[in-house]
DNA sequence: TTGCCGGTGGCACTGGGTGTCACCTACGGT
DNA sequence: ACCGTAGGTGACACCCAGTGCCACCGGCAA
């Protein structure tokens, strides 16, 4: 359509598409509501065809994530990256970190798409399937440091109740406004690691 | 159909519908997967029609999930009655071990259910709906003994890790097939109350 | 008998998701 | 310059979950 989109190879164009469609998508769902939005309206807004739209997004919910995926690669290579005599826990919780180290710029669009995922029943079940890969990694990395198999307890547990954690850091962060997103998950992984010490504190 | 039919009242008659949908549902979904039955089938097997399904379930996933509203009521109630003097944590793990005693006759559905529940995408997408129920007491709960708001985070991920807790308990009971609910129960909150102290022991 | 009322089934409709096909455009080979 | 191919796109038809509406049928009270 400019002068830019003429150099552009097809994997910009696909790129540039991909995001057209998930700032239109967020945009409509913060307007509208997600049940309330069509995907023949994401469509048109994003400029393309319902059909396209599913060649994109697998689902309606996909559209929320964005490059999800990427993150958990991510993750997965700083856990796999950890130093070897750093405690396990402290690993993931140092993982988590900077897998959620976003830049300033971003931090608009990471509130908006966090705020429909906690807020919207549709989009809040369905990120308990993007989690279950976060949990598998986490779950494999205990369980590679501490000799056992991955679908066993401990690092089950480790890997469920951290990324609790790191919801929980997320609502906070979402419903404060004033506390960093580094400093909300800093707050959440130290009450758990510690057995939740501020339940021990005089009421 | 029978003698005994004769005498039902409403209400008994709609319970046994209730159970018979269930059955069905349960039946159908684990041998032949949740996404590939019909509720047309599902309602065919119960012996009544489409529409009536969605009279007693408005979901398909619900369809698997029975009674856990009761479940969430009687969690409640464990949890208001809990002795004052009781430390907070022990409270949420006592309520929980509580609500899951389930009488010997019942384990082999509740091991079919939560298999379901484990293991299908959908199902498991849609837990994160009604645990979020539990989520909400377990937290209230929190709050109120420790005097802070609800939303805050103390409460928020005590009721989220005690969860993560408990769904892996149930994991490893399904898992298994050895160990008990409770003994699985018993050993995820160990672990998490006291901080994980299995990741400090030797390799 | 009449009128009401709760549960049921049938039907039509919306909307998410998929499979299929035809088209078009960019590209490499001749 | 021509042709063939491959990948992205849009249009259409289809399946199925979920909803609203209405007609029916049973019991029950006046």
């Amino acid at each position: 359509m400019e002068a830019v989109t003429e150099t552009m190879v097809a994997a910009d164009a696909r790129e540039e598409t991909r995001a057209r469609i998930e700032q239109a998508a967020l945009d409509l769902f913060t307007a509208q509501g997600f049940e309330a939005v069509t995907i023949d309206e994401v469509a048109d807004a994003a400029g393309i065809s319902r059909r396209t739209f599913f060649r994109y997004c697998s689902t309606k919910a996909d559209a929320v994530w964005g490059q999800f995926d990427g993150h958990v690669v991510r993750l997965e290579g700083m856990l796999a990256a950890a130093a070897a005599d750093q405690p396990v826990l402290a690993s993931v919780y140092a993982a988590y970190v900077e897998v959620n180290d976003y830049a300033a710029a971003d931090l608009p669009m990471l509130r908006q798409r966090m705020r429909l995922i906690l807020t919207e029943p549709a989009l809040l079940a369905h990120s308990q399937l993007r989690y279950a890969d976060v949990d598998r990694v986490v779950a494999a990395h205990v369980a590679r440091r501490t000799g056992v198999a991955p679908d066993t307890l401990v690092p089950r547990l480790v890997a469920t109740s951290t990324r609790a954690a790191a919801t929980t850091a997320f609502e906070l962060w979402l419903a404060d406004g004033e506390i960093t997103l580094g400093a909300a998950l800093h707050q959440a992984f130290d009450e758990l690691a510690a057995g939740f010490p501020s339940l021990r504190l005089p009421g």
